[in-house]
DNA sequence: TCATTAAAATGAGCGTGATCATTTTATCTT
DNA sequence: AAGATAAAATGATCACGCTCATTTTAATGA
């Protein structure tokens, strides 16, 4: 039993890693599940006992990332930054855990994480959003801010976030420095909407 | 020759109203393309004659409304509007057209004017991205604002557009007016961003 | 030690979007 | 009217992600 539980982590294991290193060097589209099969030592079909999906498989790795930054995030975190200091650090924390990933995070988190579906069929996908969301809520309310409606804060948020996401995972400028740049406007952007609605 | 080109435009047109017809009732990915060239009368192959991807497809009939909606725009602005009011006439006027496909508006747009690529491999989306980005660069122009770098207005610009229309597209509020609230506020967000930065 | 049985692996097969060699149709030439 | 030529339609076929009936493996109990 205890066997069969390790052996069961080790190929859930084999086939991340044989995922990894095919997003990475042929991109993620270019992929096939059955080359990530191949490359696991097992059928294609055991892969689907594992991952539901493809895009499963994919996010499974960026989740372990994005929830990895988060708790980097925590353990860094100060009381007395301001709002705008807590969520550059959140965001940037997150980014730097992505950054191996950084070529396939496009096409994933497009369909993962999408403006245009709260709930996708990646459970991944669905409690990472939920999770940055909560983080985000919990800055907010340790900051006492908010004064417009949650659906609008929410909605302005995860667009300004994935448009961050989204720039960083094609930005050639040198150090990603035109990334840090959006941040910054994006995060005084959400800043002063929530704190001062009527500007 | 003539009669021939006009027959080409006459299948052209099938095909657009079967997947109108088709993508309205049973949504974007429950419709197949099989399915759509017996509605249209054809065989499969056809239809990739005249449209070379299904998303291709969609995007057309999208196109064409947000085109639309964009000359709309154009003949009702004035001159005195200030440059919150010509964004938000911009954007409704699209909006307005695109009211009868909301129902796929959110798989199709997902893909094809996506955050997270600049090229698609959809000419239509790109082109509508262009044309709709151009649009309001010229409202920009035109009130003398932007004071910050042009990359971060347009990346600004389009995470708050899309996400305006990811919200709309699955808004089931009264008339949709939580959609208008989010649009007040994202666009007087970006007002004041581009026209006193460090705020 | 060897049945029993539950869990895990397997790969043939499905439906999909898309391709392309072939066939059909329509126009032009004589 | 018949032949030549180009354009357009066709559907068998492909590769893909994914499914599922079957086979294989391994833990359990007599």
């Amino acid at each position: 039993m205890r066997i069969t539980k390790e052996a069961k982590k080790k190929t859930a294991q084999k086939i991340l890693r044989a995922a990894e290193k095919l997003f990475t060097s042929v991109g993620y589209k270019d992929t096939t599940t059955r080359q990530i099969a191949e490359q696991a030592g097992i059928a294609t079909g055991t892969l689907f006992n594992y991952f539901p999906s493809k895009e499963t498989l994919a996010m499974s790795l960026l989740a372990e990332e994005i929830s990895q930054g988060r708790e980097d995030y925590f353990r860094r975190r100060s009381d007395d930054e301001d709002f705008s200091e807590d969520l550059f650090l959140l965001i940037s924390s997150e980014i730097r855990r992505l950054k191996p990933y950084r070529k396939f995070v496009g096409p994933v988190l497009e369909s993962t994480m999408s403006l245009f579906s709260k709930e996708t069929s990646c459970p991944a996908g669905d409690s990472t959003r939920a999770e940055h969301l909560q983080a985000v809520r919990d800055i907010i309310h340790n900051h006492g801010y908010s004064k417009i409606p949650d659906y609008i804060s929410t909605s302005l948020y995860w667009s300004l976030y994935l448009g961050i996401l989204a720039f960083w995972s094609t930005d050639e400028s040198r150090n990603q420095e035109e990334t840090l740049a959006l941040m910054d406007y994006s995060i005084n952007v959400f800043t002063q909407t929530i704190s001062n609605p009527t500007l």
